[in-house]
RNA sequence: GGGCGCUUAGCUCAGCGGUAGAGCACUUCCUUGACAUGGAAGGGGUCACAGGUUCGAUCCCUGUAGCGCCCA
């Protein structure tokens, strides 16, 4: 016997265990050899990560798309794995050391911090995956990857060594995003902008309000950006003549090499050519003039500084100006010989850049150059894990040609080679796509796979696929053996990442897991990571396969708060799914981001709906226990077309309705509709209808009739576990097992059974007499509760007016409609009794006599009402069918349809104001 | 500035050419033998606004307003 509540955290886990123990999840099993392929690779969680909302909402959908193929025969590969992730790993691992008070990793050296990582790895790595496994993830796990495993490494050298030998990747001194915290370059998607805003005013004229130098370093304090500060050059050939220009980052004036203004600006034409003497510095820079420069915005003049600004870089460029790198790859002004040759301020050398920043001012102030400080708006790059100031700064690092390797990725979405779900998600990839830059591979790290790149003693560097093949390629070069050393930066995690769709499969090596699998059926993620992931493996799968690597993109929403907030560790409203697990299951989480998955809108989520669907999935224990207790097992020779009674034969074309709406929703992704389908049906039909209107059979003397709804009650409820699965496996297979304790044994678990196929089941004859009993339930529950019957009194019902189908069906369904309407006697007369309330269904009137306990005036009301409305929806008919144009041009059916309304609205007002004249009489 | 999306019942959201739906919340009643994590019956919407297309628009088109996200 079930427990009276259904309890997840008891069953999840034994039924997760039997998942284990029978392989259910293992891809190319034996017996489904000769079955359709269906994969999906896994978007690889962050090897320190843990489950938060969006990677549950991204498992549960995918593994609802797994176990529904798997269901339908499918040969089923969820590939699991995690990625490397550079910074994040080094970063959790430092952290730790400093905590444990361990000597640094540049101290250790790489070797042992590379053992530490690993160590790390192996002890915390796992966290994810087993959080993955609680939210029921059907994945292949003895299938589990990580980008640095041997075979996935073996891809990356044979990746990185190919493109580089057909040019598409090179080295180049570019300016790239530096990160002065890890000491490395970062991709631009790995910046995020963020707003500064300012406060300090400041002008130069006012003899009563000096520049206060410390006024404005307590508010730089706060926040070192969000002004601009306007800089007087003086002309070289008339130093009384200044040309003023503004800037965010004062202290990279130290590396101006140029000060650039519109072509067509009048304000400035005699100056272009001539130039400016560098304040602070003391170089002479020339005045060029350049469409960059807006004539509008500020003085019209902007500083140009190559080496650290990207705009910059290119007006450089065009104008042969100097790159001056005043930075360090700490953020600190450069000291030392460089400094020396830039001829940088020996009390500016070694400083900060913030504090470099405030210097620089006090010091244009002091010499009357400052013009004035004014507060602005502007976005401040900042790196997204360590979380400080952005520099673009000019440093060699690897570049693979994106442009080149974008063409094909591009052509193959506007082919349909791959489908984005929803479509419009290609729009946002082709934008990106189509003005694609080089794209920066090398990182300064240590935790990811090393550059298989060697310098010899000149310089040159070999690409091989290892120092052998390098040292033969250096031999071949220098016609002599000369010492190499390998380039000590790694690969952008990204890089082996977009390998992963094949490279998870076993890629160089031609595996039969490739040949079955490759390329993919789907890919489900974010948008958040269309151009991190999906456009990195269309471009190197495409490459290197020939083939795309996944036929359809699912792109789903984002998972907020109630309130529509993105959840964040810093906001505090981040709903961590594991306590939601605990709370109310993983079933219960399932359902509910499938339920709000609609394409194309974000999920608002609160506990409140979750703890919705956890009494759905309470409801559906119930209805199985309900079952139970009727002993409706499983018959062997069961087959629903064959059932007699109506009720059964109604239940079992609704089944097959709801199997229709399950199967075609997850075939075109709509989770929602899918999961409401199920839902409406289980709770709004199955258990609202069907189990109350049997209930006299179950308690009655009709063997036949009983030993049948029995088994019907089994079938569906089968049905409903198979249907439900792919959303709710725990309870479901938990229920699987448990129905059968008494019947028919099982012959696989539901993971692996199959999936319900549509037999022709519904009847319309039967689905409209069982409709025509729920409505006259229905309107005898409404009446009761309007004229005030108490719930528990039992009253008489007298039909009049009936065609001899209808007394027929009044017969056949009496005990169903006297137990549901609380009746206790059922009887056909001519006329109507006095001081009855009536109520109208098709053609007939039935009367509930409450002489004495009726309200005669209530009933007045409540028949007054009803003609006013049935009258209201005639005469819209009517006015529509008057139209002749309507009538011409629409489709038959619909006309058809308004007459109908006109005829069956005639009949029932004629009935209801006879009702009406009754209580008059 | 460019792109994408949203605006439907108090709240969260479905629907998307043929007389508006769900869940939650609310009101009234019910511990009747699956379930009070429940049952029954209700109240509640000029589907943001303005034009247009159409026999017919919440749905398609255009514009306006507000909101959100992405990219510069």
């Amino acid at each position: 016997m079930l427990e009276k509540t259904y309890q997840p955290a008891a069953i999840e886990p034994r039924v997760r265990d039997d998942w284990e123990k029978a392989d259910a999840f293992k891809a190319g099993r034996p017996d489904r050899a000769d079955a359709e392929p269906f994969s999906i690779v896994i978007p690889p969680p962050n090897v320190t990560g843990s489950l938060h909302m969006g990677h549950a909402l991204n498992n549960t959908l995918q593994d609802i798309l797994c176990r529904f193929e798997r269901m339908r025969g499918k040969d089923v590969l969820w590939q699991p794995g995690t990625d490397h992730a550079g910074i994040a790993t080094q970063m959790v691992v430092e952290r730790q050391m400093m905590e444990r008070k361990e000597p640094g990793r540049r101290e250790i050296g790489r070797d042992a911090f590379l053992e530490k990582v690993w160590a790390w790895k192996a002890e915390s790595g796992g966290t994810i995956v087993n959080q993955l496994k609680r939210l029921g993830a059907s994945c292949d796990w003895s299938r589990e990857r990580f980008t640095m495993d041997e075979g996935l490494s073996k891809a990356v050298v044979k990746v990185f060594v190919e493109l580089h030998n057909a040019g598409l990747i090179y080295k180049d001194k570019r300016l790239v995003n530096w990160d002065p915290k890890f000491q490395t370059a970062i991709s631009d998607l790995e910046v995020v902008q963020v707003e500064a805003k300012g406060s300090f005013v400041w002008a130069d004229g006012d003899p009563e309000k000096p520049f206060d130098a410390e006024a404005l370093a307590k508010v730089l304090k706060k926040n070192p950006s969000g002004h601009m500060y306007h800089f007087r050059y003086p002309l070289s050939h008339d130093p009384t003549r200044f040309i003023v220009v503004a800037t965010t980052r004062p202290e990279t004036m130290l590396g101006d090499s140029g000060v650039a203004v519109h072509p067509e600006d009048e304000r400035y034409k005699d100056i272009v050519g001539k130039k400016v003497r560098l304040p602070l510095v003391g170089r002479e820079i020339p005045i060029v003039a350049d469409e960059y420069s807006d004539p509008e915005k500020g003085t019209g003049a902007v500083k140009i500084t190559p080496a650290h600004d990207f705009n910059d870089f290119e007006v450089g460029k065009r104008h042969n100006l100097a790159q001056i790198n005043v930075l360090d790859a700490f953020g600190t002004i450069i000291a030392g010989p460089a400094a020396k040759l830039d001829a940088i301020p020996e009390n500016l050398q070694g400083v900060d850049r913030f504090e470099a920043r405030k210097m620089v001012v006090s010091e244009m102030a002091a010499l009357g150059l400052l013009a004035k400080i004014e507060p602005t708006t502007h976005t401040v790059p900042h790196g997204d894990r360590s979380n400080v100031i952005i520099e673009p700064w000019l440093t060699d690092q690897w570049y693979v040609n994106a442009a080149e390797l974008a063409k094909d990725a591009i052509a193959a979405i506007e082919d349909g080679r791959t489908e984005f779900v929803p479509k419009n998600w290609e729009k946002t990839y082709f934008e990106w796509m189509r003005n694609i830059q080089p794209w920066c591979i090398s990182r300064q790290l240590w935790w990811g796979h090393q550059i298989p790149a060697w310098y010899g003693p000149d310089g040159k560097y070999f690409v091989a696929a290892d120092e052998t093949e390098a040292k033969a390629l250096a031999k071949a070069h220098y016609k002599k053996d000369e010492p190499l050393t390998r380039d000590e930066d790694v690969l952008d995690t990204w890089f082996s990442s977009g390998l992963w769709a094949f490279s998870t499969l076993g890629w160089p090596e031609d595996t039969p897991e490739l040949k079955r699998f490759y390329p993919t059926s789907v890919l489900v993620t974010g948008f958040d990571i269309i151009f991190f992931w999906i456009a990195r493996m269309m471009m190197l799968s495409l490459y290197f396969k020939k083939e795309v690597p996944f036929k359809d993109i699912y792109i789903h929403a984002l998972v907020r708060d109630e309130k529509g907030q993105k959840m964040s560790k810093s906001k505090g409203n981040v709903i961590d799914p594991l306590e939601i697990i605990d709370a109310y299951g993983a079933d219960a989480l399932r359902f509910t981001l499938a339920r709000m998955a609609a394409q194309g809108r974000d999920i608002k989520l609160a506990k409140q709906t979750v703890e919705g669907n956890r009494n759905f999935a309470t409801k559906l224990w119930n209805a199985a226990r309900f079952a139970e207790m009727n002993e409706c097992v499983r018959q062997h020779n069961f087959d629903p077309k064959t059932v007699k009674n109506p009720l059964n034969r109604w239940i079992v074309g609704e089944t097959e309705r709801a199997a229709a709406n399950v199967t075609a929703g997850l075939e075109a992704y709509k989770f929602n509709e899918a999961s409401g389908a199920i839902y409406d049906f289980v709770w709004g039909i199955f258990c609202d209808w069907y189990l109350e209107l049997i209930k006299p059979i179950l308690a009655g003397d009709d063997e036949a009739a009983m030993i049948e709804t029995r088994a019907t009650v089994a079938w569906v409820i089968d049905q409903i576990l198979k249907l439900l699965h792919p959303f709710m496996p725990f309870i479901t297979e938990e229920l699987w097992a448990h129905m059968v304790e008494h019947g028919v044994a099982r012959q696989s678990l539901l993971t692996l059974s199959s999936w319900p196929q549509p037999k022709g089941l519904s009847d319309p004859a039967v689905d409209e007499e069982i409709g025509w009993v729920i409505e006259l339930i229905s309107a005898i529950r409404s009446v009761r509760t309007e004229m005030n019957v108490p719930a528990g009194a039992k009253i008489p019902l007298i039909v009049t007016g009936s065609a001899p189908a209808t007394r027929a069906r009044v017969k056949t369904h009496e005990d169903t409609i006297m137990r549901l309407a609380r009746l206790d006697d059922i009887s056909f007369a001519a006329a109507t009794p006095k001081g009855a309330a009536l109520i109208v269904v098709e053609e007939a009137t039935y009367a509930l006599p409450l002489e004495g306990v009726i309200d005669m005036d209530a009933e007045r009301k409540r028949l007054e009402k009803e003609i006013a409305k049935a009258e209201s929806d005639k005469d819209k008919a009517e006015s529509w069918l008057a139209n002749e144009s309507n009538v011409a041009k629409s489709p038959e059916h619909v006309v058809e349809l308004n007459r109908e309304r006109v005829t069956e609205g005639t009949e029932k007002i004629t009935r209801l104001k006879a009702a009406l004249k009754r209580i008059e009489a």
